[in-house]
DNA sequence: TACGGTACTAACTTGTTTGTAAGAATTGCG
DNA sequence: CGCAATTCTTACAAACAAGTTAGTACCGTA
């Protein structure tokens, strides 16, 4: 086993570095959703309508600290702030994609309909 | 959002589907482990020394479940038993591996050193 | 003075995943 | 008998991720 340390956790290998990246119930859909345009953040919470506040806001600062989006904040009031991805975000996009399309090819072999 | 349910449990995606079926600490790893040889149990834990036997033992009985691998149980004294991979275990490999490549990559740029 | 609108923030609770420790089944062998 | 060998099983605890609820800041406008 490879096994290394990062911020005090220990990883045993590759993947487990990439999903604790990228992976969660909410990073993937974020991602996605800022692939090819900027969005607010409440209009990131309206095409999610089950995340929370608090999932929305620490998985967005999550990225933004890892490089994978970034924020801008115009100073105005009532506040306006802008998701946009990175060089870094987009390469992350593309294995979201590679695991989306996988997910459906399983899906359907589990007989399972979506929408 | 696609939105649906499998086994009373609500998804949002496939990305999701997918990795409930694949993710978590042990999968990848026992799946990559299986991918061109045929190994017993004994013989999997030694190459994942910090599993517990708890934990090879339900994920080695999910990923069956699901069709990812076989199990073959020889009738003897003590026990042995084989594990391989299916068809459907060999396309999961292939997207652990992309998740893997890009994990390296991913480490190369956080300044990680693996081993 | 109170309210609307936007983007958070904090405290608390629940749920899920993983880990720890111990034990059980089987039978040949000394 | 007592133990080794191998593959699990169970009960319990710890750690982690996610959800719930409530509240804050700001300033213009009614």
């Amino acid at each position: 086993m490879p096994e290394f340390y990062y911020r005090k956790k220990l990883y045993y290998n590759p993947v487990e570095f990439a999903m604790d990246r990228i992976g969660g119930t909410w990073k993937m859909p974020i991602l996605w959703r800022l692939k090819d345009r900027v969005m607010r953040y409440g209009e990131l919470k309206k095409t999610m309508p089950r995340i929370s506040d608090k999932m929305l806001t620490s998985q967005l600062k999550e990225l933004e600290e890892e490089g994978f989006i970034k924020r801008k904040v115009y100073p105005v009031v009532p506040p306006k702030v802008e998701y946009s991805i990175t060089r870094r975000g987009r390469k992350a996009v593309r294995i979201v994609n590679t695991i989306r399309e996988y997910g459906m090819e399983l899906m359907k072999e589990f007989g399972v309909s979506s929408g």
